[in-house]
DNA sequence: TTTTTAATTTAGCCCAATCTAAAAATAACT
DNA sequence: AGTTATTTTTAGATTGGGCTAAATTAAAAA
């Protein structure tokens, strides 16, 4: 079955707002997502179910089907294999990568993409920490919780990140924080779930709830 | 300037027909490369000239405008450059390479395609022995003649091939011709110009005169 | 339960890129 | 030069992907 870029860009959005929410993926929901008017959601929703790619109701929101997810997994199989090539052979930072492997995502090839994945020695996961599916669309599962889960005293290694905006990761960036950092949370601030965290032995950092529930970490 | 998929496919086309006849391209040529109607062709050129990308008057044929070469360049550098990357990283035969590099051509990112020639070790020429152009646009020029040129008792090395369609690449691959292999020209035949060559000191080869004409040789 | 609000869909329009059929301009022949 | 053939352009339609505005359905509040 073709898709057009557009159609794959829907079913990576239903994909990604079903695996956060945990349901199905609302036309308002996916509108804001892609960044398109609802209207024009609701098109492509009916074009979708007619490729058996979505199970369409109407005002029932969307979830996708055997061969929809089969695809969508296929995609970010695609995304992130180019992220690491990107990261790992061409020296692009990790708040580069995402941009460009949106482009990359869509080459049509699965030789491609295999012989790709054969290149880059079978990475099991991307530049911001991401799980990468293999060629049968199986994702590695590992130990990790959000930061905001973790408590004082504990000792983390960065794993991932769910946020791959450029502006965030850059922020990361200034505060030496990258995949692999190893920190300590010194303490947590109970009025607006913040924490103080060091890094490099020498200096404290303050970390936002939110950035705290995007971070990924594992106790060591 | 932005330029679509489809449009920097045109003005590819027009480079390489006006490189090959050595005048301006007509809308049916350009039709016929592309695999559209005429019709579709006129409606581009007035977008295309809209764009300052070519010269454009009404039944006269067209040519690429400064920038519009400058854009077609460019866009063969990428090609190239994939192509390479395709074969020498990849593990592609050189008769795969062309079609997935003719997607991934398409991907806008100055910073990619150098990053790209610099891991590459700036190659000069692509899997079929065409030239790289560098950042600035310039090719590297080098001594070859069509094999047509050759005369018998000479002995040659193949550089490159005027063809790239995956049957004909075949073909060569069958007589065990590929990049870099040397052979002599052992007669040439009047009546219909074809030629005998003897590629392995073993098995003699008959070349009909086309395919005289596509590969790019040497003297050596 | 009725009313109000929010989400979703329908209707009708636009643009890019294609098409076919018909008209117009150029080129080729006699 | 005049007629025929070819090339190119115009006209009008189609499809994918989008839009706004209005109508409809579902959800929330009174």
């Amino acid at each position: 079955m073709h898709l057009s870029n557009t159609e794959e860009n829907y079913l990576k959005a239903i994909y990604k707002i079903a695996e956060r929410k945990n349901k199905s993926a609302s036309t308002n929901t996916i509108a804001k997502y892609i960044g398109t008017a609802p209207a024009s959601v609701t098109d492509m929703l009916k074009r979708l179910a007619g490729k058996q790619m979505i199970n369409y109701e109407r005002y029932k929101g969307v979830t996708l089907t055997t061969i929809g997810g089969r695809e969508a997994t296929q995609l970010i199989r695609r995304h992130r294999l180019w992220e690491v090539f990107l990261a790992s052979r061409l020296r692009f930072s990790w708040e580069a990568v995402h941009d460009i492997a949106e482009e990359l995502e869509h080459i049509k090839s699965e030789e491609l993409v295999n012989r790709l994945d054969a290149y880059l020695d079978y990475p099991k996961f991307d530049p911001h920490g991401d799980p990468i599916p293999n060629a049968q669309g199986k994702f590695t599962l590992r130990n990790q919780m959000s930061l905001s889960a973790a408590l004082p005293g504990n000792k983390v290694v960065l794993l991932g990140v769910r946020e791959h905006e450029t502006s965030f990761l850059e922020y990361l960036n200034e505060l030496n924080l990258g995949l692999g950092t190893e920190f300590t949370i010194k303490a947590f601030n109970n009025f607006d779930k913040s924490m103080n965290i060091l890094v490099d032995h020498n200096k404290e950092t303050l970390l936002s709830e939110k950035v705290c529930q995007i971070l990924l970490v594992k106790k060591i």
